[in-house]
DNA sequence: TCACTCGACTGGCTTAAACCACTTCCCCTA
DNA sequence: TAGGGGAAGTGGTTTAAGCCAGTCGAGTGA
């Protein structure tokens, strides 16, 4: 009784992806599935469009469905988690030849690929000035910008800086960075040693820039991460900054035990 | 030109969000300062107020604005990043005798505390037994949840499942943790000593519930963070399960340069 | 057989109007 | 002076209607 008054004053929105939602959660509606056209939803509640659409709206934003436009609404898929961890750089890695990016695709069953989308000497912005530690007022970094792909996913967008003192005459100029294991491989056989320093992850919607280059579903957050990386002399040399959607890639650290 | 021309084909919403967040960026429109109200917008831009709610909607997805029921729309302040990395068990932290949580939050000024919601003895999930390594047909570990206060902001819920054979006559029943560096510092005085070999981080959209749990405005998505832990004995001691605000807590991992 | 067109369907955006729920503040009353 | 009531303003929800834009398949034509 107390559930159903309580139920009733509910905005109808709200029970409409109730509805939805108690049907995604029983596997009724499986992954991958077409819900209902909203139109159809709307007659079926006997509500307008936009409050169907609303409710579709509220199940996006908690990630249960995707809205494809002029295809439907579909069941989201079980999230496939991508690795990045804090020991990037561990041997356990470095031992496959392979990024992390790389292997943890490889072993998901998935092509991965960097497509370089620029590479360019410029003048970094103050913020990533100050933290490679370099005067902003000259054409002082190595700019790239990456995306990554798993299989035909754009998973996350990559802008590396790297100090140009450091860079010059490693060929990180080039499209095609000579290195399975990236630019990190290519400055390891330079003889630098790294060590991640900071790392900053935050999560949130993305810009409708980010969700065009990403080719972003409505109601996908994004992960935000921030990271930079000193050498063996203490220098700063290298800032990076991912933006990954958060529904097919998150975060995972795991060390097997022994 | 052609900027005009595109600008143009593109939907009002998108055009009026584009100019808030113009205002925004350029610091016109400084942090906590309210928006022209819906209505306003509509008038001003000669459209309707459902399409100026479209566009603040836009925006609040990006975490720019942040709308309050009753009061008006206001723009984000700054993230105030709470530290969260994996060095959580590093001296610097157990020198200060503070849990990180409590640390962060005194160096950024706030008063942190952790209410704590229930501490009880159950049957764990299949999951979390499986990751404890433990049977899970029988009332074996000890869930505790908390909510963390950073002032008045509820900012993270967190849920922790330590097995009863470690639990038990330790104090972790009790409301209240005797210890300021909380359950590990309890544990740690017992002689445990933990490596953390487990971490997932996810981001997502708050479910209905944890929207109200957390006092989440609309348009902010969740960080999802899962770990576990061994002791010495290489045995699973704890699986924590996060659930944080991602506007006002990002995660961050910051070594400093010695 | 291939390529194209078109129609039916999908979600996306907008309008205009109404009512509800929440916040704030001012004014009036006890 | 302290408290309550109410008005005004805010965002939240809903309706009903129309048009736009993307998808896909059936059918047509070369």
């Amino acid at each position: 009784m107390t559930d159903t008054e309580q139920a009733d004053r509910r905005p109808a929105s709200a029970r409409i992806a109730d509805e939805l939602r108690r049907l995604i959660e029983s596997g009724e509606l499986a992954p991958g599935e077409r819900l209902p056209s909203e139109r159809e939803l709307a007659e079926r509640h006997g509500s307008a469009r936009n409050t169907a659409r609303q409710a579709i709206r509220l199940l996006s934003e908690n990630g249960l469905v995707t809205a494809e436009h002029g295809r439907g609404v579909f069941v989201r898929t079980r999230p496939a988690l991508i690795r990045l961890g804090n020991d990037r750089y561990s041997p356990r890695y470095r031992d496959t030849g392979l990024s992390p990016y790389l292997l943890e695709c490889a072993k998901a069953g998935k092509a991965g690929r960097f497509e370089v989308l620029s590479v360019e000497r410029t003048t970094p912005p103050a913020e990533v000035a100050a933290r490679l530690n370099i005067a902003d007022d000259e054409p002082s970094v190595l700019c790239r910008e990456n995306v990554f792909w798993a299989d035909s996913d754009p998973m996350q967008r990559v802008t590396t800086w790297i100090p140009w003192t450091i860079a010059e005459g490693t060929g990180l100029l080039l499209d095609d960075v000579p290195h399975s294991y990236g630019i990190h491989g290519v400055l390891e056989d330079r003889g630098h040693t790294m060590t991640r320093i900071y790392e900053e992850i935050n999560a949130r919607m993305p810009s409708p820039d980010e969700r065009d280059r990403l080719d972003l579903p409505t109601g996908v957050p994004v992960l935000d991460v921030l990271h930079t990386s000193i050498d063996q002399d203490g220098q700063p040399y290298e800032l990076t900054r991912f933006v990954l959607r958060a529904d097919l890639s998150g975060l995972r650290y795991d060390v097997p035990v022994e």
